[in-house]
RNA sequence: GCUGCUGUAGCUCAGUGGUAGAGCACUCCCUUGGUAAGGGAGAGGUCGACAGUUCAAUCCUGUCCAGCAGCACCA
């Protein structure tokens, strides 16, 4: 059966090399070193492969044998292994159930299960409790290569035709393998574990239950998902699950409710109702990044929501992205009719979209005048209010939302500009996301696609200048082959939040196309009209997305300068209102958004309230404090008290409400 | 958009086939209290919308709208 040597030599990780015969399996070898060894043993590494105790070693390699004490090997396997006993458990409840896949993910497993009725939370609880005698049973695992046509009649047999379809996407020449735990019996490309009983019992949850699509199709079968988190200890879970109602508090929309930020409502789905306070946010961050634009050699302007159809013909996205875009009729035989009735009687429809994108509207400003060589790159950025009709699932806080305004900036260039420009950027934007507390980010270069316009060549030297771009400034990047737009290759920029969440926020994509749809021209030095390249880019993204993301990040207590209240100013005795207004006159003066809080309460609930609210600095005054003309200062999240002369805060807190680029 | 779940006072949530309740918030009164909820009283709801079943619907059924989770989407 074997065509190798009957001897193989196997190498440990203390460097000793052993001979074996060949097909010796990694259980065979723990056994051989020791009993407990080979009680303890979960799984090898044999040649960097993660490979099942039971799987049989043909050839010389590297092995290492891996126990419970293997962080990611044993997480993979309880993990994997809970995914089959999972799917034994609910074919064992319900055994018209279909089962399909169930991978490993972050933090545990999902299954996928075809069952006309709904699994409810009860069943959750029911497969569970199934689940635990499962592993209390301590039943045997154990794997056989089958021929794919034994495999398929035993399927047919079986009634899965999920997995025949399977089995269909496996290359012809490869036999199938086969995974039994106790008598339920699975394909699978393994490894697992050795018994159930391996699996600790008291560290998973099954989490929830949603739907997904059969291979991730949205036009095939939808099939329930179930998820369930498991690690190696009971701490470990409850670990993560506290972690998890910790990434709950920090939830946008709790807190934006809680901190008066914004509201939503079900006329305007997706689009934000701004309220004071998180219109604060919104104008601070924004007058922040028209100075780092300006100072970043940017021109702003300011070009219309409502287009007619007629220049998204021409840039292409009435064919593509129309799905996308809010479209508007209006009937122009009204101009100048004043009776409603009339205007409903429409003779004449005009056809315009809200701009989804700002990149057409930019191309028209460019297109005005004839532009020089001389003007590039020219730098236009915009806070363009962009309207798309996004579906209605994807819609989450303001996040993610149909009305939204983005940093966005076009660059006209040329191609010798391309990487100067890329590389600007990438600085421009390293800057910012540093200054606003994110020092930590990741690049993906997304390269050309199947389905692209364009040269082989150009791609050539358009995806080479981004990547000397990015050397050029030394970062490092992953590489994301195929996933760049049609038209050209781009980066994306990815921020991690506090809790480990990352989001995408900064853009650059280079763009032959859209200056060649809407006829954008310059005048070269050969005197020749010239078709300039366009860099499309953004830094944060979007406003709301990214104050979502600072919400989340810093938990609602935003830095100093961001935070729409800075301070409030607290009596503890109506005899201090006087000079409570006095302090805050003060506090605005020196540019600080400050309010005064008089009312009838004790400074206990007055400190609890703002602390609530998360307001930065709360000053407290009393008798104490109008005599001696100071203020008592108390920080959000420290017990500790200062008492202070009021110059001398009103100076320190005035610096700390210098926005970062200004200090 | 798809699957499932949810929609009751400003917020968080109970509840019932005979048109509703709590806590907090709000208003007023008492209290002037030194750092995370002082006391009392009061006001507040077309029970998401529209149909249907019923003598009677917030409750049952259907459709729609919105939200939540996941999937798909994010040229």
């Amino acid at each position: 059966m074997h065509d190798g040597p009957s001897q193989i030599s196997l190498t440990f990780p203390d460097g000793n090399a052993r001979q074996y015969a060949t097909g010796i399996t990694p259980a065979d070898i723990a056994a051989d070193i020791s009993t407990s060894l080979a009680k303890k043993a979960i799984s090898a590494d044999v040649n960097g492969t993660h490979w099942d105790l039971q799987w049989p070693i043909t050839e010389d390699a590297q092995i290492a044998i891996n126990t419970m004490k293997d962080d990611a090997p044993a997480l993979e396997l309880i993990r994997h292994d809970l995914a089959h006993i999972m799917a034994r458990a609910v074919q064992e409840i319900w055994p018209e159930v279909k089962v399909t896949i169930g991978p490993v993910i972050d933090n545990g497993w999902y299954y996928d299960f075809d069952r006309e009725e709904p699994f409810t939370p009860e069943d959750l609880g029911r497969i569970e409790a199934r689940m635990k005698q499962i592993i209390a049973a301590r039943d045997p695992v154990r794997t056989e290569l089958w021929p794919r046509e034994k495999a398929i009649e035993h399927y047919r047999g079986t009634h899965e035709p999920y997995k025949i379809e399977l089995i269909d996407a496996i290359p012809e020449d490869q036999p199938v393998r086969m995974y039994w735990h106790g008598d339920w019996q699975d394909l699978c490309r393994g490894p697992h574990l050795q018994h159930t009983g391996q699996v600790p019992a008291d560290a998973f949850k099954l989490m929830s239950v949603a739907g997904a699509y059969w291979r991730g199709d949205s036009a095939r079968q939808m099939l329930q998902r179930i998820y369930g988190v498991a690690f190696k200890t009971r701490d470990d879970l409850k670990k993560y699950l506290h972690m998890l109602e910790e990434a709950a508090k920090r939830d946008h929309r709790k807190l934006g409710r809680e901190m008066d930020l914004f509201h939503m409502q079900e006329e305007a789905p997706g689009q934000v109702f701004w309220h004071p306070n998180g219109w604060s946010i919104y104008t601070t961050l924004q007058g922040y990044m028209r100075r780092k634009q300006r100072a970043g050699g940017y021109a702003e302007i300011n070009t219309p929501q409502v287009v007619d159809r007629k220049l998204w013909e021409a840039s292409g996205h009435w064919d593509k992205y129309q799905h996308h875009m809010f479209i508007v009729e209006v009937d122009e035989s009204r101009d100048g009719e004043t009776d409603d009735a009339a205007v409903r009687d429409k003779a004449q429809t005009r056809i315009n979209a809200l701009k989804p994108m700002n990149c057409p509207c930019h191309v028209q400003v460019f297109n005005q005048g004839l532009k020089s060589y001389r003007d590039l790159p020219l730098r236009l950025a915009e806070f363009g209010s962009c309207a798309r009709f996004e579906p209605s699932g994807a819609l989450h806080g303001i996040m993610r939302v149909r009305g939204f305004t983005q940093d966005d900036a076009h660059i006209f260039c040329t191609e010798d500009q391309i990487q100067e420009e890329c590389a600007r950027f990438i600085d421009f934007t390293a800057d910012i996301y540093r200054e606003l507390g994110f020092p930590d980010f990741e690049i993906k270069f997304a390269t050309r696609p199947e389905k692209r316009v364009g040269s082989e060549a150009s791609w050539d030297y358009v995806e080479g200048a981004l990547e000397n771009a990015i050397k050029a400034v030394g970062r490092d990047y992953t590489l994301e082959p195929g996933d760049g737009a049609f038209y050209g290759p781009k980066l994306d920029f990815y921020l991690t939040d506090a809790i480990g969440r990352v989001w995408q926020c900064g853009t650059f994509q280079v763009d032959p196309n859209l200056p060649e749809r809407l006829g954008a021209t310059y005048i070269a030095p050969n005197g020749e009209k010239t078709r300039p390249f366009m860099l499309h880019r953004a830094t944060l993204g979007s406003f709301e997305r990214f104050i979502g993301i600072l919400i989340e990040e810093h938990a609602g207590k935003l830095p100093f300068w961001l935070a729409p209240r800075q301070v409030v100013v607290a009596t503890i005795v109506s005899e201090a209102d006087d000079y409570a207004a006095e302090v805050v006159a003060a506090l605005r003066a020196a540019g600080i958004r400050a309010e005064t809080d008089t009312r009838n309460e004790k400074i206990n609930y007055k400190v609890r309230e703002h602390s609530v609210a998360k307001v930065p600095v709360i000053l407290a005054l009393g008798h104490r404090e109008v005599e001696d003309r100071t203020v008592t200062l108390r920080r959000l999240g420290e017990k500790q008290t200062r008492v202070e002369p009021l110059a001398e805060t009103v100076a320190a807190l005035a610096t700390e409400a210098t926005p970062p680029d200004q200090r």
